[in-house]
DNA sequence: TCACAATGTCAAGTTGATTTTACATATATT
DNA sequence: AATATATGTAAAATCAACTTGACATTGTGA
């Protein structure tokens, strides 16, 4: 799965440890999805859109390998 | 977090184990997601919203607990 | 009534997401 | 040079997702 967290983030000027405090996760667990170590459960896609004001589905992508 | 899965699986005249086989899990893991036991990962909410022609955001939704 | 499909759920096990702590590096600021 | 901010990553621990296997219930068709 692509995720386009790192645009987002600069789109609205955020650091990883910023986007951390607002969706309530450790500041490893933003890098590690953003870097796409780990997949995030649904509840943290959805609250990534809410921050972001884009749909889930602009935030995150499925790839051949899903 | 609430879904509408169980209405989206209707409308597409799909049981548990059919969606189950389509994205690739157990029925169990259908069944438990559907019924708000387990939160899916993001990879799972994206295959679902591929098989309803959908936007995740339209069978997932963050409830104020979450 | 007898099968059968669909659903709900439980228990035990494995894998993976997330946390905390910690260290390294690069860049910018004083 | 020193301090601070942002990022990348690693190890160990915890908890949740997901699996397999199994059993019970409900509704439906033969």
């Amino acid at each position: 799965m692509k995720n386009r967290l790192k645009v987002a983030r600069a789109e609205h000027n955020l650091s990883q440890a910023d986007l951390a405090d607002r969706i309530g996760v450790s500041r490893q667990t933003v890098n590690s999805i953003e870097t796409a170590r780990y997949v995030p459960s649904t509840v943290l896609a959805l609250k990534l859109a809410q921050v972001f004001g884009k749909p889930v589905d602009q935030l995150f992508m499925l790839e051949e390998t899903d």
